[in-house]
DNA sequence: GTTGAATAGTACGATATCGTATCATATATA
DNA sequence: TATATATGATACGATATCGTACTATTCAAC
């Protein structure tokens, strides 16, 4: 407890936040068939573990990516009929994204691979550290949602 | 109810930082001037908060990124004289990196802009919260960065 | 000094990301 | 119904990212 809170410290925070997340992302990336990128991993992932048949706009915000980008992944994760794109029967401008058998076994070939790394995780990161701090970062995460959802005008009014 | 610790939180962990690297990187993308990245960004700021005259191979590994994506983002401001490469008297393949007057200028106008948001983020997102779980992450880090260096064979876990 | 292996940086190509423009459908208003 | 506006998805182009291959330099062995 050396440090007391100061402005610094959300460049501190923000800053470790990055680095964590280039780790993981390359340490799950080795896991990952050749063909599949990271988020088109996270996307399925979302897809099995919370639910499937979402909007890909519905995706992009729950992701934070712009509607393109999802886009483009969708279309990739579609072309190896790891999910599939049906209309949206509540709007006919929409879609919905379904995860196909496929996806689920590559899925479940991913975890599978994955497997022996959860052991090595939990021996050099215990859970516990990790669940010390989720709610915590769930709590961030909402209320950077939120101030991103009621953003000043950055020119339009202030001009 | 809370929960207890399961190793599906690896994954919801992994999960809420993404979402926060996402918001923290489309929140300061905003502040930044029209042609400078992200990671433009974060690189000068590592300049003159850290210490220049590093090597560019030293700054890909700082950052996790690859050379070539290093090489990429140094040449982008070396154009803009935001930065100079000049040789390395050390080592004759090599260079070093220095931020000139006109990135600390730059830069220093970005955190003009930026000033106004800390108010804003304090008061949605107290300093106090993120005092928390900053010493956590960062172990969090340090145990992530040693376990990617003590991989088990992969392949060729070269260099 | 010569040779071979290792290392720093870069050129190049493939793909991911993302902003803008566009098209199709939905919704609101008269 | 007809028209204007809003919304979901995508085509397209610009640029970022990153793997592979290459050049130049250093270092080790001789």
């Amino acid at each position: 407890m050396t440090d007391k809170p100061h402005p610094g410290m959300y460049f501190e925070f923000f800053n470790e936040i990055g680095i964590i997340n280039q780790l993981a992302r390359a340490m799950l990336e080795k896991k990952l068939p050749a063909e599949m990128t990271v988020h088109q991993f996270t996307v399925i992932n979302h897809l099995m573990r919370v639910r499937d048949g979402q909007t890909p706009l519905f995706l992009s915000r729950a992701f934070q990516v712009p509607k393109t980008t999802m886009s483009h992944t969708l279309s990739g994760l579609e072309k190896r009929d790891l999910i599939r794109l049906g209309p949206n029967p509540e709007d006919g401008r929409s879609k919905c994204v379904w995860i196909t058998d496929k996806g689920r076994a590559v899925l479940a070939g991913v975890f599978e691979k994955m497997g022996p790394e959860i052991p090595r995780l939990m021996e050099h990161l215990p859970l516990d550290a990790v669940a010390a701090v989720l709610p915590q970062l769930n709590e961030i995460r909402k209320i950077m949602d939120a101030m991103r959802d009621n953003e000043p005008d950055e020119g339009a009014s202030g001009g």
